[in-house]
DNA sequence: GCCAACGTTGGC
DNA sequence: GCCAACGTTGGC
């Protein structure tokens, strides 16, 4: 039941950040540099046009769940694989001529007026069962439950943008 | 197809 | 910036 999917992307700001996809033309840009096989995989089979997705800021001081965005559009190939000037450049794509990765645009929808801190999704016994909360867990785009996203959502409030 | 070496992620 | 955890690569 794909449409009872809710998603999770991390992304680190100092190179694309919520405040960035909010610049782009209609908030909705492609969500590009995905290399890892799980992460595609999520992306190719299961994400669908109108799914929402959490957008996390990671590597920064308070790591947090900034915002909402929807998927816009469905897995397309990721070209930035075959330009060697990409910093997501991809020998083995090249190689065969045919990007191995995939993308899908998302649009952003609205942001926390509070951003919902990693620290306080760690201290929260009802969300023990979260992908991202759990030691170790480096996969950039994560499932979540209908439960957890909706117990996520009202934590802090959302302002529409 | 094992697994050691290597590269990357991401919280701290 | 450190480093533990994890994923990928490539020799055998």
């Amino acid at each position: 039941m794909t449409e009872d999917l809710y998603w999770l992307m991390k992304t680190e700001p100092d190179t694309f950040g919520f405040e960035d996809l909010l610049k782009r033309p209609g908030k909705t840009e492609g969500w590009e540099g995905v290399r890892n096989y799980q992460a595609r995989n999520f992306m190719r089979d299961q994400f669908k046009v109108g799914q929402s997705v959490f957008i996390y800021h990671s590597r920064v001081e308070e790591p947090a769940i900034i915002g909402i965005a929807k998927v816009v559009k469905e897995a397309y190939p990721d070209k930035t694989a075959l330009d060697p000037k990409s910093d997501y450049f991809d020998e083995k794509s090249l190689k065969t001529g045919e990007s191995r990765w995939c993308m899908v645009d998302v649009k952003a929808v609205a942001r926390f007026k509070k951003p919902i801190t990693l620290k306080s999704l760690k201290s929260d016994a009802k969300l023990a069962d979260m992908a991202l909360v759990k030691p170790g867990q480096r996969l950039s785009i994560q499932p979540l439950s209908p439960k957890e996203w909706n117990y996520v959502c009202s934590l802090s409030e959302l302002v529409p943008v």
